[in-house]
DNA sequence: TGGTTATTTGGTTATATTACCAAATAACCA
DNA sequence: TGGTTATTTGGTAATATAACCAAATAACCA
């Protein structure tokens, strides 16, 4: 009778916290993006500065940081006619360095590849 | 005579590294593999357990695994006719908390703004 | 060998993302 | 007020992602 429960663990709650943080991983999805972030992280910057750095339209610079500013990852302030950007959550820098991480055993896998006998 | 050096900061090395790690990012940009990588950093599984638990097609799950895999964030390991995947980068889950702290933030800054006298 | 299961790959269609230009808004100053 | 600068928003075209089905491959077993 009992019928076997089927483990489908993706599912209502579950799916809503995974769409949740998918939406903020997306917005750093991009290496303007991440340009941004980091360069905010030291130091706040206003939209034209950044568009000096990045050398995008500034339509483009600016609805990349709409969509940082939308995840809750920077935040703005109005001054006088600028608006100035900055970092709200430091921890992403703290995730920027477990990407490192991946990125350094990516190339030392590679490596390994190339030449199976001595490891680095 | 000498110019104002233009502080371009978006070439090259730079532009290749950003690239880099976004491919990263973007590989984690998505609520199925979030859930994968949290269901291998447990256990490893083959591919029709994880297509069980999600339940999409078999050839969906798939292509998201290889993803991940192309990412180096997981690994495969094939067994018989079976291939198990497993978490690479353990460092992806403290990420993850990174994250998590991120929408803490969103939802108190919400809450503040509806509450604007009362901080929880 | 022929049939079955596990996984990947190719193709197609729908949707999302991105860049740029043009135009709208906002703040300032002469 | 009129002109200038800073920023955002709307529109459009190009490209990238994602889901599913169908077919290919691989391992196994009778």
């Amino acid at each position: 009778m009992s019928t076997v429960k089927k483990e489908r663990k993706f599912d209502g709650r579950l799916q809503a916290h995974l769409e949740a943080r998918t939406k903020i991983i997306k917005a750093l999805a991009h290496p303007t993006r991440l340009f941004m972030v980091e360069e905010l992280s030291q130091k706040e910057r206003c939209v034209s500065e950044l568009t000096e750095m990045i050398g995008s339209d500034v339509s483009t610079v600016s609805k990349h940081l709409s969509i940082l500013k939308n995840a809750g990852i920077v935040q703005d302030q109005k001054r006088s006619s600028q608006v100035y950007y900055l970092l709200r959550v430091p921890c992403i820098l703290k995730f920027f360095d477990c990407i490192e991480e991946v990125l350094e055993a990516n190339v030392k896998a590679h490596i390994e590849l190339v030449r199976p006998c001595c490891t680095l």
